[in-house]
DNA sequence: CACGTCACG
DNA sequence: ACGTACGTGACGTGT
């Protein structure tokens, strides 16, 4: 049999530091658990064993140390957040079927030095994994090493061994015994390292060689002193360094072949660590019932349907439909389904409504989508698919037969869990009265579409192009070579290595070369400005003219797609296309906004809110200074200006109103000196007393940042006005920076959130408006603080006027909202 | 698949 | 000494 042998300490110490550290929603840490995980399972793939045995450290000083404990000493302790995470380890290894050993007095090594001695005497293969070059003692002809990182495995036979150091695995004790081993607290010999260490094994072989010659051998004087000095320290280091092979454990090989998983306890296991990923990889469906409460009874259901119901949780997958009313459930023909969907006395539950709608645009009296549910307890969930939230919401099992059917009804299980928890959470009402009725909004948006110029693209395309290419061939005759200038890495090395520019940051894998740092360089070389101007075309071209081409439908339509639970904080977010981050900060890249055109005789009217979340912000802090700033009418920025700078609203300069509104955008995101004084480009110190001159004017908001984090920890989550949650187990990190980002997040997602909330009740508004009042009109996009319709021109006036009053009048808050309402042909126009 | 970069609010 | 403002999505490179 072939058995690998893992030193669960070495490699679960490389997860632990390898890998930033991740909590689950409750804070427990799982990094070191799931980096362990991930090398585990490439080891089993790779290697194939009968068997595995994971060998564990016991706290304790070892045998091997005891009466040298002191050396031990200066070994530092296991962090905490590592320490929580051994037995989740173990429980983890023990439910997939794999062997726990620890022995008292002995460590890792000396149980994989001792299995690797069983196997060779029973002739059985040895596999020994490990993150630590110790181990390379350990090879044999039976034995191999495989060395361990978070990237790849490294294999060592004897052969191998040989070719890297040009030793036996034998002598790698002795090797070690002259040069010491810092990590292990292992002394060698005082002045020897690897060099010296290596020539000398390489040449004799054994220590006891050399110290029985010592005065005969071909060695410098310097050295032979050393070594005459350090024989004692020497022959100690071999002893430390020597891997016991007798450690007692069961010797009985056989005994640790793989055992069955056990199924339900690993994936209960592993969702309540959250890894659904490794889950799904490794063919395990999540599971939360454990970690619920316990309550694993068995529900029952006849299949059978009822012949009159007025409530029904409908189930979709692969053309087969699927209805659960009370405890009977029963298979639909796709036009019962649509004959149900459409009956308005029918109450129904679907999962992903959004999508049913689309299809069915008739579809009436939809009142819970778990999907939206699932977003609402839990933003920060990585998906809200079927099985995900069966997984952690249903709380029973079901037994039938007919997976499909059996689906459907723990879905229904899971939709009560999750409106249980709605409940208490005082979001229900969130649900029903503005997630659910967005989707409809959404659903309707997306079938519509944005008419696109095609060939409008197509020339600007083609003009890109060329503009590019010319403006590569200047740069690379400037630089003096070709490269590839879309690898930030090539561009890195013509930059900082060949053209000798001062390179100010690094990333992880080299030289900065982002647009800040370019910015810096533009007066020293007259490639970077070129470079600037290339990358701002070349993401012209490839995102934008290229992009958005190959996105326009058979209708000359382009149809995005919302995705209505992605945002942690609340908003929506647009994807294939993305049309919520089209050009408009620059000339060269808002004439793309002129190709987002209203069909022939229509009209686009856009509105978007003036400082909707420094609104929020006054309302929820109730600050009285913004309070009245808001109530005056007059601009924010130049009144916080003001204040900031101690003078008049009329003596305010640009400059003045400019970093002001740095500060204002600041507050909202969680501000620090250093971020504003890089932004606005004064020092550290004025950027400093910006912002304390700010909180001392503005107390209420001071207040508000105060109090809102200090709920935060209390509380383990902040809310927005309407009561959406976001869950903050960053605040509970041993990591200083962790703490800090939540703390920001604590101040910036009540208010990013609140004004999310206030959109899209206003945009529910304005959809059941234009639905009665100007049925031709339609909605077709949002940008976070700005709507769009499209509408018959004859309308164009009633319709922005209608959009700017449902908007401003969406909810009423201390301050009141201002929306900025235009329209036009196109897209640029209609922002007036 | 992760990273760097850059587009938007 | 380190890192440094919130929230997204798309593209190209390189492992």
């Amino acid at each position: 049999m072939k058995l690998l042998c893992i030193d669960g300490n070495s490699i679960i110490n490389r997860a632990f530091y390898g890998i930033k550290l991740l909590t689950t929603k409750d804070g427990l840490y799982t990094n070191a658990v799931y980096g362990f995980i991930n090398i585990f399972n490439r080891l089993i793939e790779t290697e194939k064993p009968d068997g595995v045995a994971v060998a564990f450290d016991l706290r304790k000083p070892t045998f091997r140390h005891l009466k040298y404990a002191e050396y031990k000493a200066g070994r530092k302790g296991m962090p905490e957040e590592l320490r929580q995470q051994m037995p989740i380890l173990k429980e983890w290894l023990t439910l997939s079927g794999y062997h726990c050993l620890e022995c008292e007095g002995y460590e890792a090594d000396d149980i994989l030095g001792t299995l690797a001695r069983l196997c060779e005497e029973k002739g059985d293969t040895c596999v020994i994994s490990t993150g630590d070059r110790d181990s390379l003692q350990l090879i044999s002809d039976k034995t191999k090493v495989v060395l361990v990182t978070n990237k790849e495995n490294i294999n060592f036979t004897k052969e191998a061994l040989f070719e890297k150091y040009g030793l036996t695995p034998e002598e790698m004790i002795e090797l070690k015994a002259l040069m010491g081993d810092s990590s292990d607290n292992i002394p060698g010999v005082a002045g020897v390292g690897e060099k010296t260490a290596t020539d000398l094994i390489t040449r004799y072989h054994s220590i006891d060689y050399i110290f029985e010659n010592l005065d005969s051998l071909e060695i410098k004087e310097g050295v032979r002193n050393k070594l005459a000095l350090g024989k004692d320290s020497a022959y100690l280091s071999r002893e430390l360094g020597t891997i016991c092979k007798t450690a007692p454990i069961n010797e009985e090989l056989s005994s640790y072949k793989t055992a069955e998983r056990q199924e339900g306890d690993l994936a209960r296991l592993m969702t309540k660590l959250e890894f659904f990923k490794l889950m799904e990889k490794m063919g395990l469906k999540p599971d939360n019932r454990e970690s619920q409460g316990g309550n694993t009874e068995t529900s029952n259901y006849k299949i059978q349907k009822p012949t009159t119901f007025d409530s029904v949780t409908l189930f979709v997958e692969a053309d087969r439909f699927a209805g659960v009313v009370e405890d009977s459930v029963f298979e639909l023909s796709e036009t019962e389904f649509k004959e149900i969907l459409e009956n308005a006395q029918i109450k129904k539950t679907l999962h992903g409504a959004k999508a049913i709608w689309k299809e069915h645009p008739n579809a009436e009296n939809i009142v819970f989508d778990p999907m939206l549910g699932a977003y609402l307890c839990n933003p920060s969930a990585s998906s809200y698919d079927i099985d995900r939230i069966i997984g952690e919401y249903c709380l029973s099992t079901v037994e039938l037969d007919d997976e499909f059917l059996k689906k459907a009804c723990l879905l229904k299980e899971a939709c009560a869990s999750i409106k249980t928890e709605l409940e208490k959470t005082n979001q229900l009402k969130l649900l029903e009265e503005i997630e659910l009725p967005l989707s409809r909004v959404l659903a309707d948006m997306e079938n519509v579409g944005f008419k696109a110029d095609k060939k409008a693209l197509e020339n600007m395309s083609a003009e890109l192009g060329e503009r590019v290419s010319l403006i590569e061939k200047e740069i690379f005759s400037l630089v003096g070579y070709e490269f590839n200038l879309n690898s930030p890495k090539q561009l890195g090395i013509a930059l900082f290595e060949k053209l000798e520019l001062p390179a100010k940051k690094k990333t992880k894998s080299g030289y900065s070369t982002n647009a800040e740092v370019l910015e810096e360089l533009k007066n020293i070389h007259p490639a970077v400005a070129l470079i600037l101007e290339y990358r701002q075309l070349a993401k012209l071209k490839s995102t934008y003219t290229d992009g958005l081409q190959t996105c326009i439908a058979e209708d000359g339509r382009i149809h995005t797609t919302f995705n209505q639970t992605e945002a942690r904080t609340g908003r929506i977010s647009s994807l294939e296309p993305n049309l919520q981050n089209i050009p408009v900060r620059t000339e060269e890249g808002k004439r793309l906004r002129e190709f987002f055109v209203a069909e022939d005789g229509k009209m686009l009217v856009d509105a978007d809110y003036s400082q909707i979340e420094l609104r929020v912000l006054a309302d929820i802090s109730g600050d009285e200074t913004m309070l009245s700033a808001f109530e005056s009418g007059t601009d924010i920025h130049t009144v916080t200006a003001s204040q900031v700078f101690g003078v008049p609203t009329d003596f305010v300069t640009p400059i003045m109103r400019s970093r002001a509104k740095a500060v204002n955008f600041g507050i909202v995101y969680g501000i620090g000196a250093f971020s504003l004084s890089k932004d606005i480009g004064v020092t550290r110190k004025e950027a400093d007393s910006y912002i304390k001159t700010y909180l001392s004017t503005y107390k209420g908001v001071a207040d508000y940042m105060e109090t809102t984090i200090k709920e935060a920890k209390l509380n383990g989550f902040v809310s927005t006005i309407f009561g959406r949650r976001r869950y903050l187990p960053e605040l509970q990190n041993s990591n200083k920076m962790l703490v800090a980002f939540g703390e920001r997040v604590a101040r910036n997602a009540p208010i990013q959130g609140s004004a999310a909330d206030i959109i899209k009740l206003a945009m529910i508004k304005v959809w059941k408006r234009l639905k009665t009042d100007f049925p031709t009109a339609r909605l077709i996009l949002q940008v976070h603080d700005e709507l769009i319709v499209e509408c018959d021109s004859k309308d164009a006036e009633a319709v922005k006027k209608i959009l700017s009053s449902e908007m401003e009048n969406a909810v009423s808050l201390k301050v009141k909202l201002s929306a900025d309402a235009n329209y036009g042909q196109n897209w640029l126009e209609a922002k007036g």
